[in-house]
DNA sequence: CTCGGAAATGGGAGCGCTCCCAAATGGAAG
DNA sequence: CTTCCATTTGGGAGCGCTCCCATTTCCGAG
């Protein structure tokens, strides 16, 4: 509150005018461009610091057509698909590499017809460097929005159908398979699979990674059901699973909400886990931790998910054509199985 | 990949040239001011349909000064701050209000000395319209920042020290008194508090509550512990206490962690909850449901936190004064107490 | 002392939009 | 058929920065 006078941020031109030198060179030393002398470079410095000079990055990115800014955006028809702790550790791992590009994290939550309407705009408006897009399901209505966009695209877990040309992903099936065959070397015969959302790759991904263990050793894998996702989702899919087969031995759930759910219901059908039934879960998330018994279950690097989808965005933006990238998963043990 | 001809994105001027009408006419009827005539109108909607045609945010802001972003900052030293499911929670609430002021969300991470400088850029540089600011420590180095900053500032959970002109925060005092009153009111003569970080105003606050309840049932309050708001802290500091005061039979926990680092000491030192010693939280996270007993806790209002401090952001924006706002909280019974 | 080329410099034209203001238009009133 | 006022219209000047390019400056070589 000391003066208050309504005095505007100084402009570029105003540091030239007190360092003595033109806009053009001011512009390249504040860039450190060459074809600044010593002592030119030096007037500018100073002057940006006696005026307290910031650029103007609106300004800039006019005259630059590079926002400085990414996009992720998380899709759902309910905000709260935002509050599963996954996506937490995405930003982080997104924000830090995102950092280091020195681009800004605009974050979007798709759920509502108004947020959607407004993500089309700024993938059409190149109002961003670039978007990553995340939990995308199949006929996604921001499907076809993202065919038209007007920056690079890059998601975060493959799209039910043809593979984008940019994403990251995790080895769904990979980690499915190594669950799965691992419920099998116990001596655990009748494996079942708690299916998550069928119209996401991940689910069926996780699915097919099943399928394929309990095919290979010989024995006839449980069908698909259509799931979910959540904990009761995975508690109702369980008791359902029970009343048919109650002699199943194995649980496989498409993630961990799901294996907690299953762990309840087995629970309180009397069921010991893992002595009666074994179970895995996929995700590795805090919950698996704390859960009763804790949770065997597939661990996948979500900072890292967040990390590399941001550096292929980074790259793209910076005019490179990186690769796709699948992440590897790995088999975390505790005592549900 | 029908036509890739490398076309710009259509400008205004050419929607105006296509539609017959001036830019100043496009720009009214696009942005529905008045001084249009109805004919023009149309024709310019046209002209914008069959050009697809979509304005350039940028150009736009650097001609209004007014970026259409605001900027949620989450100060801490540590990125994983952020793993909070707290923060998925705030922004969710913020995310919605937000929309409605359609104003884009820009999230920063200001844990790394890079990201710190980044902030501070962004705060001095005009690159938002407005700034939410959450978890700032006593001495935050963003502290001095925000004090420059060239946007209003908005702060979630008042700052150590004397009160910002605009916040949104939560009654800690008032919850922390009610939870301990509640233990009280049980019979409990010798409830400790397990105080959370001293340097944020939210544990200074829940100590108060605590300390007055105590006072005012005519009972010794524990001395002040610096704590961290974390589980192995909440375990830790209860096993100190422990050694002390091996009779102690109420713990008001600063937080849900560490009430359930306080569940897990006093389970390994043998006592029983509630029986021997009753515990209450702070928070009302998922933790205190599935936590073994499940924990009675104070409820905060997360979701709107994060609403109110986007809807004040927005009024602010907008020109408005709006005053601080302070949300309750309520006692949630579970069975921990 | 002259010349040539490399380095440094600054003028100016954008980037695409908003908004002020003078000029043009259109009726209604006289 | 004027006169006048309320609208509507479009020209133009920015917003603050980058970048191309024509000039100027500087030096060492000849």
């Amino acid at each position: 509150m000391a003066e208050d006078a309504p005095r505007r941020r100084p402009t570029l031109d105003e540091v030239a005018g007190l360092a003595g030198v033109s806009r053009s060179v001011a512009s390249r030393a504040l860039n450190n461009a060459p074809h600044v002398s010593r002592a030119k470079r030096e007037a500018v410095e100073r002057a940006v610091r006696q005026l307290g000079y910031v650029p103007n990055p609106t300004a800039r990115a006019l005259a630059t057509r590079q926002t400085g800014a990414a996009a992720l955006v998380v899709s759902g028809e309910d905000p709260s698909i935002f509050a599963d702790p996954f996506f937490a550790q995405v930003i982080v791992g997104a924000s830090a590499a995102l950092e280091e590009a020195d681009l800004h994290l605009m974050l979007c939550l798709a759920a509502s017809d108004r947020g959607r309407k407004r993500v089309e705009e700024l993938l059409r408006s190149g109002g961003a460097d670039g978007v990553m897009l995340m939990a995308l399901r199949e006929d996604d209505p921001l499907g076809r929005a993202v065919e038209e966009a007007a920056m690079p695209v890059v998601f975060g877990g493959r799209p039910v159908g043809p593979a984008p040309r940019w994403y990251v992903d995790v080895d769904n099936a990979g980690g499915a398979r190594e669950a799965t065959e691992y419920l099998l070397s116990l001596g655990r015969t009748r494996v079942a699979a708690l299916c998550g959302r069928l119209d996401t790759e991940a689910g069926r991904a996780r699915y097919r990674g099943y399928r394929d263990a309990v095919l290979a050793a010989g024995l006839d894998p449980f069908p698909p059901g259509e799931g979910d996702f959540t904990e009761g989702g995975g508690a109702a899919a369980t008791a359902a699973l029970l009343a048919d087969h109650p002699d199943v031995d194995g649980v496989f759930a498409a993630n961990d909400n799901m294996g907690v759910g299953a762990l309840r219901t087995l629970r309180e059908t009397g069921r010991r886990v893992p002595d009666d039934v074994a179970v895995v879960g996929f995700d590795d998330l805090a919950v698996a931790q704390v859960s009763d018994p804790p949770l065997t279950t597939v661990h996948q690097p979500i900072q890292a998910l967040g990390r590399e989808m941001a550096r292929m965005l980074a790259a793209l933006v910076d005019g490179q054509d990186p690769t796709p990238l699948i992440l590897p998963t790995r088999l975390v043990f505790r005592a549900s199985a």
